[in-house]
DNA sequence: CTATCATTCTATTAAACGCTAGAATAGCAG
DNA sequence: CTGCTATTCTAGCGTTTAATAGAATGATAG
């Protein structure tokens, strides 16, 4: 039965789908809001052009629709499942890699030698927002806030970080958080707010995983 | 920050373990047992060369690790997290794919028109075994079987069926499992214990995919 | 210490991938 | 219809991947 070998041929297709860098920029970018072909190409760092030919490849895997509004074309993940391959493929790179390790730790701790900056995992910040007593803050750009944010979070994107201190609560232990656990924008934002003298820690996880989870967002 | 490009860079590294047909089905075969090179091999039929160099790049990724027993090497998978991403990648693709639906209606689909052989899934088969209305048959072969299989069942591999018909209860409702959802061994099973009278449905799944769930084993 | 078996390494070839730059197409505004 | 913008398509070039065959290495049994 040759159809065996097909099936998993084409499964490893949609696995090649994710066998690039740039293609897993693009696929997180889109787990925050879905976007046009210029403005991910942007984000992301590449020509237009060459987004544009990584996009096809992924919605050859299937891992992408588009669909055109007016000139552009907006593109989405077809499912919400994606994050969670992600997340797990995440996961066991960090236990099976030791090059994963070493550039994780490269890229927290800087300055993180007295421990102070430690993770809030998902299950505390539950418990942390039914208590009231943690305020949310979301440090991502207006739109990528806009498409989906957890409930009650505040967002200062984190250019305008020190311009808009007054939207927090000076009496609420702060938790920020942004993409996901690879996005430095919270990491930043916790230095910075501590040095004023907050109370803030830092949700190991970001929006879309928070979505995949199926938690409520608004 | 380039380190965040990098930390990308190497997941995708490790999803491009994925991306071969190969070498998803040595992943697939390690999941029932870890095996040596010369078995997993033959069972994929690949060159012994040839599967030694996939199983090389399932090593840099992280995926498998191998130890020296004798004058053979043993390769197992690093992570239980790889069947559930697996089977997440799989349900994405059936979804998300039409080739990919077009190929498993193929390969079950041969004479199922009075949808008489549908599929039991994780928690009825858990709510049968329960009631003790169910009896499990495990058709892999007797190595797969003797590497961990689902609690109390009856292994007869399938090249056996008829001889070892004695050792399944007439009383019961069988449900007959194998390697996972697109394994033929006990849809062909069930199709032949039919014509021989038995009451038998087939497991959606497999056994990895019940392991990786944290069922018991045995 | 040599013969054998299991595995890995090396060289080679064909195909697939990733990127660039420029041409082609689709939708819209005037 | 013309020009403008957003996106896709095409060709070309260097790199990576997959497969094969044969040489090299490691472990063990005699």
């Amino acid at each position: 039965m040759t159809t065996q070998q097909d099936l998993l041929d084409t499964l490893a297709q949609v696995a090649r789908g994710l066998g690039n860098g740039h293609r897993l920029a693009l696929l997180e970018r889109m787990a925050q809001a879905e976007a046009s072909v210029d403005t991910l190409a942007s984000t992301t760092g590449l020509t237009v052009g060459n987004a544009s030919q990584h996009l096809q490849q992924l919605r050859r895997a299937g891992l992408v629709t588009a669909s055109r509004s007016g000139k552009q074309m907006i593109y989405r993940l077809t499912d919400e499942r994606i994050i969670t391959v992600l997340s797990l493929l995440r996961q066991v790179a960090e236990t099976n890699l030791a090059e994963m390790e070493r550039l994780v730790s490269r890229l927290f701790s800087d300055d993180d030698a007295d421990g102070a900056l430690e993770t809030v995992s998902q299950s505390e910040l539950l418990a942390g927002l039914e208590s009231g007593e943690v305020a949310l803050l979301d440090v991502r750009p207006v739109e990528e806030f806009q498409a989906g944010h957890l409930p009650e979070a505040i967002n200062i994107p984190l250019e305008q970080l020190e311009a808009m201190l007054e939207k927090l609560p000076r009496d609420k232990q702060i938790v920020a958080y942004c993409r996901g656990p690879y996005c430095a924008l919270s990491h930043e934002a916790v230095q910075r707010l501590r040095e004023l003298g907050y109370r803030v820690r830092r949700f190991e996880e970001g929006f879309p995983e928070w979505k995949a989870a199926g938690l409520p967002i608004q």
